[in-house]
DNA sequence: GTGAAAGCGCTAACAT
DNA sequence: ATGTTAGCGCTTTCAC
């Protein structure tokens, strides 16, 4: 026997099936004043409604996407929902989703590509709209190659892969991509340092391997050499985006390290944990050492003094991302491929966390 | 014609049957294969295999829930992810339904009970294991009726309402609820203050008719009670949750309002406010005036001084939401119903944000 | 305006 | 160990 129900009594579902008997018309008619998307006498109409609210039926929208209608479904993978930055992301995808009657299916990989890949894959089973990926990717040659081969299965079904805050594949694939100018950004707030008069600028934080912090630092060290500072490898302290580390190596680097009147953090939650070991050692922001985050995110505006910064229109990337890969809910298409790209632009916020470089030795 | 894919051109998508065709076997053997769950011959396995590569073949989730295996799916409902009480709710929910193989819908109300009422029957539709409503609730007659049915619609076709972090319904409703010791927080972190010598705090923030609101409100007045120190309904200032509230107000009270030497503020958000606006005020805390707050979410760390409040084990919570609501995975239900229900402690955890109050008077 | 019937892709008896 | 087949609940031609 065929287990009914997964209760552990067994009841069933009303169906249509059910509704139409009850209301005495066929299961056809019953589907139509469903999806009011078909003539039905008013009388009949409301016979079915009444029948529905009797039997306390609920379609089944596994049958109904079976039968050929999209789920209205889009997937979002983030690595840790509690983290602003995905967090915004979310919110953006959620809402924009939301507008075109669609829910979202998210899950969290916790940093681990395999991770991602997997969720991908149980997300086309369930045959969402979109599958969006979000944030930083590790230019692994394995890893590229299964991500754009699930793009093109995505693909092969209609529903299509989008990289949200990431670049695009080496490897041709059919995705859509929603980029910010993170480059920019820190070329931008690099050079607000380099106007103040700082020349020993700390760069500090971020997963070394991972997209996001190879573009940043990329346009930090652009702004040094287009003013024509030499790089000092010294500076250069990756690790990992967390607070944890911001604190460490800020503390370590305070003790015993390079010279440095500035420190530019990776985002903003290693910027907090610097800030915290700066207070700690006694060191004033701005006044002995200027500080300066990237993201945006409220902490930045909680911390003392308030933290400069780099903005992202985060929420803004999550609906680009699903409003690119939904081509204009139930209309056709309107397009061949809607394979687009949209790169939205990033700025800094200046705050209380920047001041000149002080004549006296920051060295405590 | 029907619409194979949702796509502009109109690829069709591998099934089982082209699996099967592809590698000589029946269908009933490609859906042995692909649920390990029988056994198959090495050899036919390889070859099943090698086809469903070949194809690109991607199981269909709606197909496979029809024909009645479960979908796998949490839902779960906030009103706002970027929210931290919100998000590690929402982080316990993922992980824990992710060690069960499900994936999770989520959406989020912003607030408004009609779209909650309307998300449950979403996630109805859509068969899903669990739906958990997150947060407090406004004790509105026709929205709680209206609750109670969707819990006994959605327990009538096996699945579970989980209340999480809000009281059970009036009505009768075979619910699971997880919930904190609210009103024991409140009174916990209101002693603390009174053992200090305040007798004069304001409580300040929270939507009146919110269930959160009224159980710190209580645990509140209780603690006052205890000591013997009569309310006073100046001192109760609700409003909303969030920062900019607790700043307006907290600086309109500074400046024309009751005396008071400690606030309570709803939660750690409106603390922040609140503490923004004592420093515009140049009030010092915790010399001129001591400050807590409730929830212990990360921004209570970030402060200056660093905030004393209550914790709540919110993702642990969100942990047990799901757990309550899915027995066991895929093992039979070992309990007829299990309409649990779970209750959590809270704690206090001091840190610099209270002192003795001031001998001179706050008054500025 | 309404009904009959053919699938959609998969699983699970029931045979073999 | 593998094949046959009957649904799961819904939508959608195609008739009437």
């Amino acid at each position: 026997m065929r287990r009914q129900s997964s209760a552990a009594d067994g009841q069933r579902r009303a169906t249509v099936t059910d509704v139409a008997r009850l209301a005495g018309v066929s299961t056809a008619t019953v589907s139509r004043v469903l999806n009011r998307n078909y003539p039905v006498a008013t009388a009949t109409r409301e016979r079915v409604e009444e029948a529905m609210r009797e039997l306390g039926y609920v379609v089944n929208a596994h049958a109904r996407a079976l039968a050929g209608v999209s789920g209205r479904t889009v997937g979002i993978i983030v690595s840790e929902v509690i983290d602003p930055f995905y967090a915004y992301i979310a919110r953006g995808v959620e809402r924009e989703a939301a507008l075109g009657d669609r829910l979202c299916l998210v899950c969290c990989t916790q940093g681990d590509p395999q991770r991602e890949l997997a969720f991908i894959e149980l997300m086309h089973e369930r045959r969402a709209d979109a599958v969006i990926v979000v944030g930083g990717s590790f230019a692994d040659r394995s890893y590229t190659t299964e991500l754009a081969r699930r793009a093109r299965e995505l693909d092969a079904g209609g529903s299509k892969l989008v990289l949200c805050g990431r670049p695009p594949l080496d490897e041709p694939a059919p995705t859509a991509s929603v980029e910010y100018d993170n480059e920019g950004g820190a070329f931008a707030i690099t050079d607000h340092l380099l106007a103040q008069g700082h020349e020993r600028i700390l760069y500090l934080g971020g997963p070394p391997a991972l997209s996001t912090t190879r573009e940043r630092l990329a346009g930090h060290r652009r702004a040094l050499e287009l003013r024509g500072i030499a790089r000092d490898p010294e500076l250069e302290q990756l690790g990992s985006f967390s607070r944890a580390f911001g604190r460490r190596r800020m503390a370590e680097l305070l003790k015993e390290g390079p010279e440095f009147t500035a420190v530019f953090a990776a985002n903003d939650i290693v910027a907090a944990g610097a800030a915290q070991a700066l207070e700690e050692a006694g060191v004033r922001v701005p006044q002995d050492m200027s500080l300066v985050g990237y993201d945006d995110i409220p902490v930045a505006q909680e911390l003392r003094p308030r933290l400069t910064t780099v903005h992202i229109p985060l929420e803004e990337m999550g609906r680009q991302a699903v409003r690119l890969a939904v081509s204009g809910g139930d209309e056709d298409d309107w397009r061949e491929q809607t394979t687009g790209a949209v790169r939205l632009g990033t700025h800094i916020v200046v705050r209380d966390s920047v001041a000149a470089p002080s004549k006296h030795a920051r060295r405590v």
